[in-house]
DNA sequence: GCTTATCCGACTGTTGAGGTAGGATATAAA
DNA sequence: TTTATATCCTACCTCAACAGTCGGATAAGC
């Protein structure tokens, strides 16, 4: 598994966020019952997206969460990333302040760590993926499809 | 974290044999030896590769494993689907037995399962990267850094 | 028959994922 | 100003997988 499903949860509730038309914030309740997620764990999610600078919070009676940018401007490597903690594809990666990834065992042996090539192909697979993919881009996807189902149901 | 540390020492593994020239069997005793990793641990990654019909075994005195094909013939997706039983980027994506994957839950609300699109995509980036990396290229690669940290000691 | 090695199953400690629970704080509406 | 509705925050719990250990059985060479 790549992933938890901190992933799959938190970018369904972006996804959420992102089909709200105008500027009015979403109670995570609200999200939850559509999305059938447990509303607690959301918000140990949400908090975390929040602390990232991905959505605004409006607190109080009818509060909720806003997208802090525009959908088509918000890319799931962002996401991802505030949601996992790491996305590097081994323990031995790590980001450098550089933004760079490195191998902490790369000297260790006689010769240089063979894995790292590897890793560091996979990793560029995995971020290519995620930040040319839009929170836009999977709301327009999800609504694509309903209409395509509904349209077949009726046919 | 994407892969566990049984893709890192099983990659490992494969490595050191695609390194033997001659078809002479190695032990893993050597192999846990030469990489600093636990033998008993290292034995139930290698039965995995066995299990696949990655490498080959020759019990007894003078014993130990080969590869089982030549090592421009073996991806790294071969190699990490037998270690890993499973790289899907996400619980609900499971293979199909036509090969492709699926979600299981895309049907159960009023629209599709949004985040489809995202972790297809994912997969793909990841499954393209370890397609295209062969053992014999590994084995190029660390014995390339092998001499340039030579050359560079030297100069 | 001794040594070297693969093979095999059971067992264990630790960690993080996934989720719960309870309360504190802020805001809008009555 | 009370009340309902939310976010916010900390602590806690359970369970499965990971990483590793151990003891022994089997097989092959000398």
């Amino acid at each position: 598994m790549l992933f938890s499903t901190k992933a799959e949860y938190g970018v369904r509730l972006m996804v959420e966020l992102g089909r709200q038309p105008d500027g009015k914030p979403i109670s995570l309740s609200a999200i939850a019952e559509s999305e059938n997620l447990p509303l607690s764990y959301m918000e140990h999610l949400v908090a975390k997206l929040r602390n990232a600078g991905l959505v605004d919070s409006q607190r109080g009676a009818h509060g909720g969460y806003t997208l802090a940018k525009p959908a088509d401007q918000i890319d799931m490597l962002e996401v991802v990333q505030a949601l996992e903690d790491t996305i590097a594809p081994m323990e031995c990666f790590h980001d450098t302040p550089e933004g760079r990834v490195s191998c902490s065992h790369q000297e260790d042996a006689d010769h240089a760590c063979a894995t790292k090539l590897l890793w560091t192909r996979v990793q560029g697979g995995v971020n290519k993926a995620l930040s040319g993919t839009t929170v836009a881009e999977l709301v327009q996807f999800a609504d694509g499809n309903v209409r395509r189902a509904s349209l077949a149901a009726h046919s």
